[in-house]
DNA sequence: TATATCGTTTAGAATGTTCTAAACGATGCG
DNA sequence: CGCATCGTTTAGAACATTCTAAACGATATA
């Protein structure tokens, strides 16, 4: 590979690291994908090696991983019996699959965690008039919080349903110059 | 405040620890936001360190991380000269606030970077028929990416846009028994 | 079967982060 | 003033994470 573009790809992944810095992501699954998303053949292992400059063991870990969460797949190559990899190019959609997944499991436990809490504070015998005054006041803040919970089980649905992701793909930029449709070679 | 109470808040401070470690947010400010949320009265540095057994100065920092995001405000009590604290309740504007602001300076930096590596790439003089060929390809992925970089903008112009946020507060929950109007007391 | 070439696992080093205790500066009050 | 009571800052300890090198196991090939 030519160093221009590995000189103008670096730029891409020094970005890249300083976003997982920033977010507390996964530095070496990003650039991972990053190098697999801009490469145009397939990579194996040891290709990765090089170009990032880490461990085979990060790489193996760390690539299973974003194949797991369906960002790369694994590519047979004629006449080679490594592993290679390329990436997923619809980035919204391995994004949007992430997100949903971790609310998703966010949100089914946040319901047990109020059941239980709830169930905490009703099983008290309260006889102090003050305690009971407070407890009251417990309880509106779980029922704000159990409101919450519905809001955020609705806005899952949300980004499940088609209707938002007919916007994503469906809709077209502004600015975008009549190419859309020459583009899809 | 009465053991009950205590053992039920103590549920939701452990849920909020467990999402902290799995989504990579900061426990300490996640924990100072719920007690605040939580109680009724608005808290003092000394009240929050008793209550969650930290050091004052982790307090101290972290709940003026929480104000700077608006996610908590300082208020006056009466005849006290200590700072006092109570939570913003509207939970969503507070999240929605924080990934817009992130959003927005990611989406920025992004654009730059674009710039620089589009630039890098074409100040080469390419001879070579073979790199002009790669550094073509290259190019291509590069405008996939500023596509991208278009969509995400214009993501980020959807959560600011007044339909979303009408979207998130007038909408109705279902099953919510008749009982929206009566609840705002 | 012996050997070479893979990917995977793991112990421990290197690195980052988060927390606390103590020092500090500021401010109110007698 | 001098003392007491705040909130803030900071050096370093405690803790968690990430990475690597090397050992390992599996598989293809001769």
């Amino acid at each position: 590979m030519s160093e221009k573009i590995i000189e103008a790809q670096d730029i891409i992944l020094g970005r890249v690291n300083q976003i997982c810095r920033k977010l507390g992501l996964n530095n070496v699954m990003a650039q991972l994908y990053t190098i697999n998303y801009l490469n145009d053949k397939p990579m194996s292992l040891d290709s990765m090696v090089e170009r990032l400059k880490i461990s085979k063991g990060s790489v193996s870990v760390n690539i299973r991983a974003l194949e797991r969460y369906g960002a790369v797949r694994k590519v047979w190559v004629k006449g080679s019996r490594k592993d290679y990899y390329e990436a997923e190019t619809d980035i919204i959609r391995v994004i949007m699959d992430r997100v949903k997944s971790l609310a998703r499991d966010r949100i089914s436990e946040a319901g047990s965690m109020l059941t239980v809490s709830y169930d905490t504070i009703n099983n008290g015998n309260q006889s102090d008039k003050e305690e009971q005054e407070e407890a009251d006041k417990f309880r509106n803040k779980l029922d704000m919080l159990k409101k919450l919970h519905q809001k955020a089980q609705y806005m899952l649905d949300l980004l499940n349903s088609d209707i938002l992701n007919n916007m994503l793909n469906i809709k077209n930029i502004k600015g975008d110059e009549k190419e859309s449709s020459a583009a899809n070679a």
